[in-house]
Order: structure tokens, then C-alpha cells, then sequence
DNA sequence: CTAGAACCGTGTACAACGTACACTGAGTGT
DNA sequence: ACACTCAGTGTACGTTGTACACGGTTCTAG
């Protein structure tokens, strides 16, 4: 992306629409276009998230679109920070509560929209909505006497779990919507697979299969999200907080 | 996937490939055809990873490659496969010291092959080796007197953090990769978005950003890592361990 | 030995996708 | 009234995965 791309996304996401003074009254509008792609996205997955279905939804052509947002790349970053518009911010208070609570903000937007997670890559450029999110969720950390960069790895290792198990749940939920399958018929259903978890090869997951480890799983967000702030808590409370060296060049 | 789908994608990853009895001595194999992936894979990025560039690597055309894998997913599944067969199995020992080192094996695998990270979602197909990695670290969790399905949970966190920030860092070297810009001077270099971030609106950021919390960053995987650990030490030394609901049904 | 089958690589074509460009018509500013 | 701006649409193109047909190579069965 160029210096002026990049321009012209910040202006996109941080700015006011300049009204038009001229030509004819538009059937359209960028709010309109992000919407009819957000549902599109949620109804039927990423997969289906194309120019021209969305002009469908909207009853218009694909090239119509453009008229109102750039590109495609754009129309995703504008997504996003739409749906980043739905969340709480978190408020004030003790900073377990408040990451528990930003952590349930995200889930509960993944779980809404698990499209998010499934984006082309490479950077987005992150918007207004997102980043007062991120913004509420530092304030929590940011009267514990950490130091600055402690603030921010602290809100980045909950974000960074949540996203993980967010990545785990779209491919699920997109993988059963493609097949009709839900996740526990996918593998009960998948015979040929299971006659290669054999004692020999796979021990540990025969054992844990045989004992009804798989059948009722512990709820991942849950246990996964309790345990890094049961870790967060320890490093925050410490007396003496362990030095972590800075982050390596890739 | 149809089930035939995933019969065949099994046998593909878990069964050696039958060797052809008749017909013309064939210049490229299956295994070729995956390495020469990676390898354009780990050199240009996932968005590079077409049939006709792999194709052109081996000095064929794309259509030549179906001859040895049934579809690019089916690919790109055998080629996750045999990234995982590049790492080590957790060893036996003290259950922090093995799922650190699983976790950095993981950290490594995608350090060396973003890509993994980008790939199309929905449901891979798991292969041997992927599998038998998951059951040593499964196995050094397994002595200490947990459930079956807490065993899954406290190996599936440590494989999910992995995995959010797996997925930042390979979207970090994509959109190097891409624009020839690093992160660092990305965000310099964005002079149009820092003037968005102004204390009225984003005042936690601005006083980070003014405090140098993001000049100098902590490493988000150590940093991370550690506090992972810490939490399920905490779980896993607890007398009395709470009690965690179970998945709910998407 | 021969015909047929199995198998390999290639050429061609197609559906689908994002989007450049040109055209037409609607509405405004001078 | 005219020039300009702006919205929507039609057309076309490059790119991608892959179906299908063809020609050639090698083996097996009769």
C-alpha cells in the first residue's frame, strides 16, 4: 500500500464523507455499502463476500460500489471498524474485570460476525472504533504502575488469545455451514480417519478419546480466557516483575 | 467436503502413496510438488501461492500437478503436514517445561512458514504428523491427575495463544513483504493517522505512545508465553480446581 | 506380438473475481 | 445555457483453479 493509499484509508476511517454538491442524487451510500456487505458476510461467510454480491443485496451493480468506497481492501477495513462500532467500551474499574469484560466484548463480536477473522491479510489500517476500544481496555491496565510497554503487552496477550481461539471458531462455524456437518458429526463421521489413531501411533489421543475427552469439551474461551488472566494476575501482582527482553527483528 | 472428500484427503495424508505400475516415468512426485510449494510459499508469501507459480518452479505446467494432488486444499493440507514433520516432539519431563517447548516449536514452525498461518479457512484435515505432535504434548500433561478434557483445554490454550500471535506476526511479514515497509516505520511514516490520535479521543494511546511504549516493545510471544503458563501453573497446582462449563453448541 | 489399459504432461477453455475505463444521464454552479 | 461534477452501468481484461480432451509412454493380458 502507498503513502497515498494510505492516506486516502486514514481520511476513509477517521473523517466525515465529504457530501457531494453536484450530479445526481446517489441510490447509495459507503454506510449503505458497508452494511449490505456485513450482512452478507454474516449470513453466508467470507467466501461469498464478493463485489458483486453485495451490489446484489443492494439491488445495483458491482461497479456501483465503487463510487462509494475505493476498493475492496477498504470496504473490509470499514467492516471491521463498523463492527468494532458495536462494541462496549470497557469502563473504569478493577483491571481484571475490565479485561474480562473486553475479552467478552470480542468474543462476543467474533461469535456475531466470524468473518472478521478470516480477512485477506497484511496490514489493516485500524479505525476509529477499534482503536477507542483498545484505547478503554489500556485505561484498565494503565493505573497499576506497569511500565508503558508492560500496559500494552498486557491487553495484547488477552487480544491475542482471544483472536486465536476466534480464528478456531470462524473455520468451525464456516466449515459447517459449507457442509451442512456439525463439528462433532464431522469426526464421528470421519471413520477412515480414526482407524489411523491407533495406541501404537497416537497414545495419548487414543487414551483421551477412549476417556470421553473429546466428547464433552471444556469451553475453550472460557478456561483459556481465565487461565492467561490467572497468568496476568500473577505478573501484575508481583513485587518484582520479571524482565522481558524487547521484542526481536523479524 | 463430501465424505469420499475426506476419505480420499485421508488416505492422502495418512496412507503412503501407491507407486504406478504402467505409463510414462513421471518427472514430477507428490513430495516434489509439495517442497517446491513451500518453498514458493516461504520465499513470496501466501497470496504467491498459486498452481501455475508452484508449477513454474518445476519447470511444468499447473495442470501437471493434479496429476500428483487431487486440489490446491488438498496441498495445502500436505504441506502443513509436512512443515509439522520439521519439529520436534515435546519430550518427557516436567509438564511447564514440555508445553514451553512445544509451544516454541510451534513458534518456530511459524516463524520459518508464515504462511501456514493465512491460509483459506474451514476444516484442514489433520495429518500424522501434526497429530503426533499434539499427542507429546498431550502426554506430558496427562500425568498430573487432570480430566481427560482438561488435559485437551490446557494444551489447546497454550496452541491457540501460539496461534494469535503467530497470525499478527505473519501479517506483519505479509505486509512487509508487500509494501517493502517495515512496521515500525509503517507506523512513522503514517503522519495523515497519528493526527487522528489526539488526547480528546484516544488519551490512554497518546500517552503511551508519549511514554515510548510502543518504541520499545516487549516480545509479544515470550511476554505472552509467560503469562499463558503462569495461569494454567496456578489451574494445574490448585487443590481444588473450578469447575469450567462446557463448550457451548455454536 | 498386439490391443487395450493405465498413466503422464500439456493445451485449451471456462467460470468467477476485482476492477479499469468509457459512456450516458442527472443535477449544480457560474 | 453551458460546462462541470457525480452516479450508475456496460464492457473488457488479467488472474486463478480446474474440467476435459489429446497425444504419447509404458505395462499387462490374451
Amino acid at each position: 500500500m502507498k503513502q497515498s493509499d494510505r492516506d486516502r484509508s486514514v481520511r476513509l476511517l477517521w473523517e466525515p464523507q465529504p457530501e457531494p454538491t453536484r450530479g445526481p442524487r446517489a441510490a447509495l451510500s459507503q454506510a449503505r455499502v458497508v452494511q449490505a456487505a456485513i450482512k452478507v458476510a454474516d449470513a453466508e461467510g467470507v467466501d461469498a463476500l464478493t463485489m458483486r454480491r453485495v451490489a446484489e443485496e443492494l439491488g445495483s451493480t458491482a461497479m456501483s460500489l465503487y463510487r462509494h468506497v475505493p476498493g475492496k481492501s477498504e470496504l473490509l477495513d470499514l467492516m471491521v471498524d463498523a463492527v468494532w462500532g458495536e462494541t462496549e467500551h470497557t469502563p473504569e474499574g478493577p483491571w481484571r474485570a475490565g479485561l474480562e469484560f473486553f475479552a467478552r466484548q470480542m468474543w462476543s463480536m467474533y461469535r456475531a460476525h466470524p468473518w472478521m477473522l478470516q480477512l485477506t491479510t497484511s496490514r489493516r489500517m485500524p479505525g476509529p472504533q477499534a482503536m477507542t476500544r483498545q484505547d478503554a481496555a489500556y485505561a484498565v491496565v494503565a493505573g497499576l504502575g506497569l511500565r508503558p510497554e508492560e500496559v500494552v503487552a498486557v491487553v495484547t496477550t488477552v487480544a491475542q488469545f482471544v483472536d486465536g481461539v476466534g480464528r478456531t471458531m470462524a473455520d468451525r462455524v464456516q466449515a459447517e455451514r459449507e457442509t451442512g456437518v456439525s463439528e462433532e458429526d464431522w469426526w464421528n463421521g470421519t471413520e477412515s480417519l480414526w482407524e489411523h489413531f491407533t495406541p501404537e501411533r497416537l497414545p495419548m489421543m487414543t487414551y483421551l478419546y477412549g476417556s470421553g475427552g473429546f466428547d464433552r469439551p471444556l469451553d475453550e474461551f472460557e478456561f483459556g480466557l481465565a487461565r492467561v488472566l490467572d497468568g496476568l494476575a500473577a505478573f501484575v501482582e508481583a513485587e518484582d516483575r520479571p524482565a522481558v527482553r524487547r521484542s526481536t527483528c523479524l
